[in-house]
DNA sequence: CCGCCGCCTTAACCTGGGTCAACCCGAGGG
DNA sequence: CCCTCGGGTTGACCCAGGTTAAGGCGGCGG
């Protein structure tokens, strides 16, 4: 087993036998990306994720008028693929960018539904993942229908500070719907106002 | 079979074998409810969910500043209930309001444990469901995020017009992330100008 | 028939955030 | 050492949407 704390994180979500993710191990591939490499860009099938094994990406769309918005950060343990894409059999529409040097063990999702098949596990596995992915969205809804900009940063810090000083303002700024000259005024608004 | 074309709806998303909806349709209860009556409401524990058979219903989380916004409009065929608090053990915060007199096909959480132990059907649907539902929140989250007002507005007529007639403006304006007064603004501008 | 109620509209005013543009500042590279 | 460059800040101006408050209007009960 290369990667057992992998395996205890994953096996906390749904019961997964050693013996599977040994299978699974068996399939994985090793991947270092630099700085700014991407692991996926729009067009490409999305026909793999992976699991990040050290560094933090952003999931980034670019809309039709051109402006990126930021769909999500992911750092160690977490997933990164074009998740919706995969599920609709379309090709990605997100870029995931790697904002530090980074390492990621990366599966096919061909390879994914032999182990599927195989063992009822991996079937359990990925309607964890899928509710998982679902409350998250849910949350941020809930966070752009009755939060403010403002609000919405003190929350962003507040649940995720392992991202302090890993990701650039500007793509926080993305992540929370507003340009970064908003965000910047916010900023400053703060540390003056309500010491 | 009491509800065979709900049977073909489930069977489209993932393989189930009749008897299993046999099996179904024995635990569940159809349940009637007036315009105005609630299905779930805040506090109440997250133990069931339905489908409505007929009649809408409106999905409203309340703020803590006691601004309500709307999670979604739910129509014949669609699943309501409090689904994200289901799977995280938590009583509602949500409540389900029958825009209309309405009929639903109740389940009890509980009864369907025990079907997705008895079949691995239910755990592939289970795993369906959760994979559409968060498909849904991902779009409306890219609306957030890249789209104005009035272009949220015109895409939700786009995507739902069988919701037209049947949900007042004010809870529209509700699920855009708008007040009533700025929805009714921008469906007079867009009254006059773009003709 | 009147009056009320629920729902929508309109208007006046305010504010947060967008846009554009100038500027700042720290890290490299020549 | 200076230049450049990427990323953050600030200011001026504008506009969409919030807030408050005043109608409009159709439906329905008395």
């Amino acid at each position: 087993m290369r990667f057992p704390k992998l395996f205890e994180r994953l096996a906390a979500l749904a019961p997964l036998p050693p013996e599977e993710w040994e299978k699974a191990e068996a399939v994985a591939r090793e991947q270092a990306l630099d700085k700014r490499e991407l692991f996926l860009r729009p067009g490409d099938p999305a026909d793999r994720f992976a699991v990040v094994l050290q560094g933090v990406f952003r999931a980034v769309r670019v809309s039709a008028r051109g402006q990126e918005s930021i769909k999500a950060f992911r750092a160690e343990g977490e997933l990164i693929g074009a998740y919706a894409e995969m599920l609709q059999h379309l090709p990605s529409m997100t870029t995931i960018e790697a904002l530090a040097p980074s390492r990621v063990l990366v599966f096919q999702t061909r390879d994914f539904q032999a182990l599927e098949s195989g063992h009822v596990c991996w079937e359990r596995l990925a309607r964890r993942v899928a509710e998982h992915h679902f409350i998250l969205k849910e949350r941020r809804e809930q966070e752009f229908l009755d939060l403010s900009a403002e609000e919405r940063l003190v929350k962003f810090w507040d649940e995720h500070p392992h991202l302090k000083g890993r990701v650039p303002q500007r793509d926080v700024a993305a992540y929370l719907g507003i340009t970064e000259v908003a965000l910047s005024r916010i900023m400053s608004r703060r540390r003056k106002r309500p010491e």
